[in-house]
DNA sequence: CGCGAAGATTACAACTTTGTCAGCTGGGTT
DNA sequence: AACCCAGCTGACAAAGTTGTAATCTTCGCG
């Protein structure tokens, strides 16, 4: 984890920087807003720490740079007590926080975190679950009882749409607009057949099966009792 | 867009609730813990706003159950002054921000915004981009200038490669271990094959190639000028 | 300019995926 | 109990995917 930290204060800067390391991040700093900026650009940051008053270019305009190019890394404003302007400004600007000097290290430290665990955090767990199976849709990979399954495309939308809508009983014709793009057209038996593939990967072998027939209506997926 | 505030002293909360309702938001007032969390848990607000003290249970009581639940929508905590331990335990706790009473009402909505804007903007967006490239991750969409392309799984992955590293010359022994999972062994060409069906389909009929082959070193994936 | 190595291209074969079909099974109704 | 029909199952074939191999092209260097 890269921070940049853009701080004219040498004594505040320094003071930032080792605290930072300390805590086991790779720290960069820019002691001026020009400087500051172009660091800034290269992309290579993971969070920025702004102070607004900075000579040569302010923290608004760095952060308007910043957000200009594209670059959604979060920022962190340091501003002046009782600036509630700019405070606001700040934030509208497109900062994610600020913290008003002079505050306590441990703050700054936990609102870094708070921001790191953000913008990591979030994207990554795109996850369906039910009882012990989960259905990752980012890297698209099951798993029951912690093993991993294979699944084929239409398994795997096949699954997608049973997850999303576990509890409720889907009709086939409901599966077949959604999985496969057509009309549900009764002298086929596709989604039988498909169903069994699945079944034989997720509940075989498994003394609780997921995948329940109703019969006339649909199927369902849960964890019955 | 609905809120949710938690606060026991009936003239903040009112305040709160009507200035925000002017702004455009649907809100909810509790005003003490109890029911405060109970409406918390019926995981139908967008944005919770919660007093640290309170009757009943406490802001971090809340947040916890919330948390528990496996809700994932934003909190913005009100604390006292200078109470900074407070702010610190909150934010590790899994708030997402705070505010120190008293505040300008401007800049709590300044932070509902950006509190909103965030967490409706991130988790749709699972897409990668290079000119008028797009990779969707979530939906395994692959777009260029607005035409959908469709590619296997191997073309996905080795497409998803060069793209999370854009501009970085990427050595066949790298893409070996990520796309196969396999050790580079020279004399197999499936690479070089790989990237041929890759091309043709992202690059082929296209004035301006996005895949470059860098003799000796490996391929990237970039927007020359 | 010509050579050698790196990479591109094309063809092919093995394998996987997916739909169809024909026959079977079993629940529920009469 | 017999029957019917929805759903199950296994086999097959068509289509798609992926790796290998043989041949051609191009780049960089002497």
């Amino acid at each position: 984890m890269k921070l940049l930290i853009v701080e004219d204060e040498p004594k505040t800067g320094q003071y930032l920087r080792q605290g930072l390391a300390e805590a086991g991040f790779a720290v960069e700093l820019a002691g001026d807003g020009v400087s500051g900026e172009q660091l800034a650009l290269s992309g290579e940051h993971d969070l920025l720490i702004l102070d607004v008053m900075l000579p040569g270019r302010d923290g608004w305009q760095i952060l308007r740079s910043v957000r200009g190019a594209g670059l959604e890394v979060p920022v962190l404003f340091l501003t002046a007590r009782d600036a509630v302007e700019d405070r606001v400004r700040g934030l509208e600007a497109g900062a994610d926080d600020y913290l008003v000097k002079p505050f306590a290290f441990t703050e700054l430290l936990a609102r870094v975190r708070t921001l790191l665990r953000r913008s990591n955090g979030a994207p990554q767990d795109n996850t369906l679950q039910v009882a012990d199976l989960s259905l990752d849709l980012l890297r698209r990979r099951a798993e029951r009882a912690g093993q991993r399954i294979e699944l084929t495309a239409k398994e795997f939308a096949l699954l997608e749409l049973l997850l999303r809508r576990q509890g409720e009983v889907l009709p086939k014709s409901l599966i077949a607009s959604q999985v496969w793009d057509m009309n549900f057209d009764s002298d086929t038996n596709v989604i039988e057949v498909a169903i069994r593939r699945l079944r034989a990967k997720v509940d075989d072998g498994f003394a609780q099966p997921l995948i329940h027939t109703v019969r006339g209506m649909g199927y369902v997926l849960e964890a019955r009792a």
